[in-house]
DNA sequence: CTGAATCCCTGCCGATACTG
DNA sequence: CAGTATCGGCAGGGATTCAG
């Protein structure tokens, strides 16, 4: 159990926690952390893809299809170096590659839950 | 109880909803409403100062010495037109303003909270 | 097949200055 | 006190092209 509720009493709905009280935008705050790995267009589709299963590059293309080429490198990268996605190159040929996520990617199950849920609550 | 789990049986982490298809970008996906009202530097911040009482302008500014007129009066514009937050003219002399979370933008709580959670879990 | 490099264009953000 | 107007810089995103 890594994460949820670390109790806070007095404010509802924040953690206790001084990085709670930062002043201005800090990469470091845990929020900005998440929503710097979900930042960008289509980086929520890419995710959403591979929840459902791991998937090679021309699998992403093909089930996003107006996505280019650059923006999908982009998005892999940038999953990879947050440490969402894992890439395995096939041996063999012609060269594949897997894309999968991490266990601390599958933990964004939740969170794409949680964001679902207000949006789909809403006004 | 607006929202919160509609069963997604065979979707780990998903929800059951066509809306969870969509092959590219779509502003009515939930999960972007949501991230369109978190868009945004400083956006979260504010959120977060409101999520501990209602404040005015000058409260914000204070709060957020950093944060420029011009980029707080987009991010509260932003916010009400989100339906986040409520403004309320106070009568009298000098003009104030008070801001105040919907109910709807109170919700925002446990969202915010499963980002800390997954950006203070990870990595 | 799996990407990375380039070009261009748009939109966001901040600083400054000004109004009711 | 509570904002709005304008300007400039910079980063994000798409189309195309090139490489391993």
């Amino acid at each position: 159990m890594t994460h949820q509720t670390v109790g806070h009493p007095a404010r509802p709905g924040l953690p206790d926690d001084p990085l709670a009280d930062v002043t201005e935008p800090d990469p470091s705050c845990p929020v900005e952390i998440t929503l710097a790995a979900l930042r960008g267009r289509w980086t929520t589709l890419v995710i959403r893809e591979l929840l459902r299963g791991d998937r090679g590059y021309t699998d992403l293309r093909r089930a996003l299809p107006a996505l280019s080429d650059k923006v999908l490198s982009e998005r892999l990268a940038q999953l990879a170096q947050a440490g969402v996605v894992e890439r395995r190159r096939l041996p063999g040929w012609p060269p594949r590659t897997c894309y999968t996520l991490t266990a601390h990617g599958r933990g964004l199950a939740p969170v794409l839950q949680a964001l679902w849920d207000w949006g789909a609550a809403g006004e």
